[in-house]
DNA sequence: GACTAATTAGGACGACTGTATTATTTTGCA
DNA sequence: TGCAAAATAATACAGTCGTCCTAATTAGTC
């Protein structure tokens, strides 16, 4: 596989990203990737021998993006609640594609989960590296076993968020959430720092 | 249309429904529901005269199911806070469908946006007719304005249990959401005294 | 029992699907 | 320049899709 290959991989594996997200995997056919890519459909099987093999590609690459995004928050900030805060605030970055779209991972986890796919444990990584991460956040705030569970909730709240937003196409329903989310957030440490630990 | 012909056209909608909410409405074709049904494809065209017509059959047979559902909770219980608490439990009583299938109204109003498809706006009644019973309820819990917004709220937090139970197949994640959310239901009511009312 | 309407079965239609093969063009290196 | 490898295009394949049409069967009514 030379340079160019390499290259045209990739742009095929940004196109089925997109495309995964705004139409889902199953309606998405090689037809509407070539298309976007701007290649025969002919030449995928070159690069991607089934479909399912794009599928990992692109979830591969969703599991990277996170993980550097969340590497890069740790780094960036030194206190753990404003980097939940960050992620937190993803929904509000995002609010135009959730509201058209869901969340990327939900509904491709949803997708997958509805046709027995074998890959759905490869496309919940995406949810366990955010659940870890936070964990992690969490127990340097002060909290201990339960640090996990706190966790889940929070990934839990956003889905929720996620998926109204989607269902009622209606953003003021995410902000007011998120809103809360971040108040949750505040009352959650505070009463762990009166628990003293 | 006959009394032969209704029946059968109920039988296709139940087989529809199921269907629909275990593969998807596009993973769902003519011939699943004509073999789960017992009947020839070609039978259908007397009854539906397009797939759409089917799905809006099935979303007007889950909205009344729903309607019935908490008009029954609405006569049987008299405590409004018990028939909150009853609507919560559907998450336990459903948990085993849940893991597999997610939540029947949430994964099909996902699909549905991400196919740009019109009846959502009709989809998505599934949850206006729950958040404003909630709403109903929560208020006469002694909340005002507010009440609809919290009726929001716990829609989106069921929902979000339903994703993650549905992503990671695992029901422990459900009961202990389900625990957590009925706790957070008697503060906020609690809360609600205390501001007196 | 005859006649009309209701209901069902069966198959044809063109379009599209994922997959696969083959031929052609482009690239990189000796 | 020449040649092997990489990359791309074009197309064929069998299957399935939603839709539609027609013939056959069943049911209800006079």
């Amino acid at each position: 596989m030379g340079q160019k290959g390499e290259a045209l991989r990739q742009r095929i594996v940004v196109s089925a990203d997109q495309l995964f997200y705004q139409k889902g995997y199953e309606s998405t056919s090689f037809s509407d990737i070539a298309d976007d890519v701007g290649i025969s459909r002919g030449n995928f099987y070159y690069h991607f021998k089934s479909k399912d093999e794009i599928l990992n590609a692109v979830i591969e690459t969703r599991l990277t993006e996170i993980e550097q995004m969340l590497n890069e928050w740790s780094k960036q900030y030194t206190d753990p609640k404003q980097r939940i805060v960050e992620h937190i605030d993803i929904l509000t970055n995002h609010q135009d594609k959730i509201k058209n779209h869901g969340c990327p991972v939900g509904s491709l986890c949803a997708e997958l989960a509805k046709q027995n796919h074998s890959m759905l444990r490869d496309a919940n990584k995406m949810f366990a590296v955010q659940r870890d991460w936070l964990t992690v956040q969490l127990k340097e705030l002060g909290l201990g076993k339960e640090a996990r569970q706190v966790a889940m909730h929070l990934l839990a709240r956003s889905q929720g968020i996620a998926t109204l937003t989607n269902a009622f196409e209606d953003q003021n329903f995410l902000r007011q959430e998120v809103k809360q989310l971040k108040q949750w957030l505040g009352e959650q440490i505070q009463g762990q720092n009166k628990n003293g630990n």
